[in-house]
DNA sequence: TGTACATCAGTGAACGCGCGTTCACTGATGTAC
DNA sequence: TGTACATCAGTGAACGCGCGTTCACTGATGTAC
């Protein structure tokens, strides 16, 4: 009944990729990737170490898919929360709400993340960059449909659309290290740190302008400028 | 005419010891202290594997060094711009501007604090959040003495502390990540990200509180509440 | 100042071990006719 | 449906190498008298 049988062997085979980066997920909770040894992965995924490279090219080719696994599916989450009706300290609670389920849900992803996130393989920081700018990207577009950012910039969306991805990132990493037992305390600081950047954007665009805007080309007087 | 002399034997070991941590410092540029290998370093060092022991028990004992010497140096620092006389504004940019002079000065430190700051190895993870608390806390400390901050309780004052001192770590990290050319745009929005938080702080009083201060003691009827 | 002994930072040889990678292989799965 | 061949995921032996740690040592520096 199921579309695209794919062959036993193709499904075996992706069983045995599947078993290499839970194995290596696991491993990576009490080391970083750039001492993961692919005989210790293949070890605890009950394979050979030549299997491995049917998969993989290296460690680093595996960390790449890791943060494909990890983030690859949360996009669209974000938005949604964000999206969703209520007022700003609702959806405020719900979005602190939503990271700390799904850090608890899954912590050893997330803790690969945060470490991985300035760690010392640089494919994987590349890729983790690559998906925490399209986060930051989706929040800016969910962020400019609100009515409270009516007169925003474009770049000034994207900015507050970084700052909560990081504050997100920060918070999973807090949560983590906290355990359960400081989880409440996290959450509480946390949730006060989104109010003052709530507070801070609703009054955005009564304070002057920080800097002129950037122009790409060369810096001719504009034609207002030219007028006596 | 200096005092204390130490000895001949003294200085020479204290010169050795740096060797290692300079060395270390400059091979954790592209990886991560969890990979670094004991006679990687020695080898850098230029002195035999053996005689690091007689600095450090291990590369994990050699790391808590480092964020000692990274960090311990600069306390007292922030607070001392933040607690500079002129407008918010120009604070603000002050601090920014200490922050990308600082990591411009010794790169290959600050890479070494984020990067192991959510690292594998635990000893350095704990000595990093430790410093990093204390320098919340003298944020804090440094912003209470502002006009602003009348009427903030210090719970909210550190939570705003650690709010800047993660700025901090991130700007630094991202400076790094963009390397010389980006620096421009990065300090940029690090500085957009510090105005929003400016005014959130502004107008941090006029908001309904959060949530009901945390007591530490059982859940008994509190004086008024028993009056009639 | 001179002498005899203690300290100890750094040496160099040796060890057993796990690493990443190569290679020719096996045998189940897939495909062509 | 049956047969003959191709594919290829996983095997197992072998390799050379650098690792962390041990040990007895050397010789310059420090100290007691």
């Amino acid at each position: 009944m199921s579309h695209t049988p794919a062959g036993v062997r193709q499904t075996q085979k992706l069983r045995t990729r599947q078993a290499l980066l839970d194995a290596a997920l696991a491993l990576l909770e009490h080391q970083s990737l750039s001492s993961l040894g692919l005989r210790e992965v293949t070890r605890a995924a009950g394979v050979t170490p030549t299997a491995f490279y049917r998969h993989f090219e290296d460690t680093a080719a595996l960390g790449v898919a890791l943060v494909e696994e990890t983030l690859g599916s949360l996009h669209g989450l974000i938005g949604a929360v964000l999206a969703e009706t209520g007022d700003s300290e609702e959806r405020l609670d719900r979005s602190v709400e939503v990271i700390a389920r799904h850090v608890g849900a899954q912590p050893a992803h997330f803790r690969f993340i945060a470490r991985e996130q300035h760690g010392g393989v640089g494919p994987v920081r590349v890729a983790i960059a690559a998906q925490l700018l399209r986060f930051a990207e989706e929040v800016a577009l969910a962020l400019r449909e609100e009515p409270g950012s009516a007169g925003w910039s474009t770049e000034d969306l994207l900015m507050l659309g970084g700052l909560y991805v990081d504050h997100m990132v920060i918070t999973a990493s807090a949560l983590l290290e906290a355990g359960p037992a400081g989880e409440r305390e996290v959450v509480r600081v946390a949730r006060r740190r989104l109010r003052l950047v709530s507070i801070g954007r609703a009054h955005w665009l009564d304070a002057r302008p920080l800097d002129p805007p950037v122009t790409g080309g060369p810096t001719v007087p504009r034609y207002e400028d030219r007028r006596p």
